[in-house]
DNA sequence: CTACCTTTGAAGGTT
DNA sequence: AACCTTCAAAGGTAG
């Protein structure tokens, strides 16, 4: 983990933090030229068509130009590394000048605690120093007022109308204000927050933009009563207490808790749900109902994306997130250390909030079902005498070898045993 | 309707 | 420790 490093004295993040800007040929000279996003585009499509062709560094970069945009969807048709060779010949060749001049960017003053006097954080604040993390309803992203992912979203001294009135979303009926001096935002469980000076308090009552809602749900077991909201126990007033799960006070959908029906499902509920069949649908129905998702807080690139997309689309007619994505990387590698140290600083401080907010969340929540949860039911089988069957059957290897994971051997040696034992 | 593509980084898991 | 896998966002596209 990057900022785990604590001997280095690196504070921009990592040392793997910066390989990728390392790699990037930063020794090479970099061009003073306009770079836009037609120009990106067109270094991704013609990487595309040049893939094949052998092609100098130096000399890719006019030979690109004269090249005819080829169809966006060609992209789709190369491999991956065919992908990353014609970026890297792009990266050395054609985008040298860093295309990011007006940055829109509020440095963060240093919150202080979590973090090393070198600016990272140290192992004890990982572990135990629990930070905030913001994050905004639908397209506002939480450092939003940091970062100007979209200057449309928020307006400090104005505040939307719907948020003004704080209006219950489901009775109607207009909430109290907060108290300015009081995040209610923050319902966590008494004494972990609670108790924990808010390092990025200045951007959440303010804004009136809420922070992740505690929730019930989507949680791994082993921290059910850290995460269990109890209006009775917390220092708010039951009415600031997230209505519902993926509701904040103002109604809006949490971006980071979406219900996990949609794309995924909770592995241990879901597991758990397999054989709940007693239950009966309307019950199961309303249990889906009450799992919530905890998105994983983005990273560094992540939200340098999220803060630059708009300004590539707009500079390209190209709307494809695939092609899009590939341009903002390179832009992410041609960023000077300085401006990438920016997103590893808010990307911290989101782990970091998220971490205090979901003291029980685990990015595993959000894997799918794993083959890990599932043992290999060929191992738990008598073992195969039949010197026909394949050795590695024999063996009660019954893995699936390429995908190395222990699900059921289909060979009909394995799936006879399991029909036996059953 | 769903999965895929495409990027980087974080985190968890495996070897 | 090194390596692998998954998931974060996004929206067009393919099946």
């Amino acid at each position: 983990m990057p900022q785990l490093n604590g001997g280095g004295g690196d504070d921009l993040g990592a040392n793997d933090e910066m390989i990728s800007f390392k790699d990037e040929g930063e020794q090479e000279e970099k061009i003073s030229e306009n770079s836009s996003a037609e120009r990106d585009l067109a270094d991704v499509k013609s990487s595309l068509v040049n893939e094949s062709e052998t092609n100098q560094n130096s000399s890719s970069d006019s030979e690109a130009e004269r090249r005819p945009a080829p169809r966006s969807e060609t992209f789709r048709d190369k491999t991956r590394e065919s992908l990353e060779e014609a970026a890297k010949r792009q990266d050395g060749g054609l985008f040298k000048s860093p295309p990011y001049p007006g940055y829109p960017f509020i440095m963060i003053p240093d919150l202080t605690s979590p973090y090393l006097p070198n600016g990272s954080l140290s192992p004890t604040a990982r572990t135990s120093n629990k930070v905030p993390v913001v994050q905004h309803p639908h397209h506002v992203h939480p450092l939003t007022p940091l970062i100007t992912y979209s200057n449309e979203h928020f307006t400090p001294g104005n505040p939307p109308p719907h948020l003004q009135t704080d209006v219950d979303p489901k009775t109607g009926i207009p909430r109290p204000p907060h108290p300015p001096d009081i995040s209610p935002y923050y319902p966590l469980s008494p004494g972990t927050v609670g108790q924990i000076p808010h390092p990025l308090g200045w951007l959440v009552p303010q804004q009136g933009q809420p922070v992740y809602p505690i929730t019930t749900g989507g949680f791994r077991h082993p921290y059910p009563t850290a995460l269990t909201v109890n209006a009775s126990m917390s220092r708010f007033p039951p009415h600031m207490v997230p209505p519902h799960h993926s509701l904040h006070t103002t109604g809006i959908p949490h971006p980071a808790i979406v219900t996990p029906n949609v794309k995924q499902e909770s592995s241990h509920s879901d597991i758990s749900s397999l054989d709940s069949s007693k239950q009966t649908d309307g019950k199961k129905v309303e249990e889906k109902k009450k799992e919530v998702h905890i998105k994983k807080p983005l990273n560094a690139f992540m939200l340098y994306m999220k803060e630059m997309r708009a300004k590539v689309v707009a500079e390209c007619t190209l709307k494809e997130s695939a092609a899009i994505n590939q341009i903002l990387g390179r832009r992410w590698h041609a960023l000077s250390r300085e401006e990438q140290a920016k997103y590893y600083e808010l990307a911290r401080k989101e782990r970091q909030l998220h971490m205090q907010l979901y003291p029980g969340w685990s990015a595993r929540d959000n894997y799918v079902k794993r083959r890990e949860y599932f043992p290999n039911p060929c191992l738990s089988l008598p073992p195969i005498t039949d010197l026909s069957a394949p050795k590695k059957c024999r063996a009660r290897f019954g893995l699936d070898q390429q995908n190395n994971w222990c699900g059921p051997c289909r060979c009909v040696w394995c799936v006879l045993a399991l029909a036996r034992a059953r």
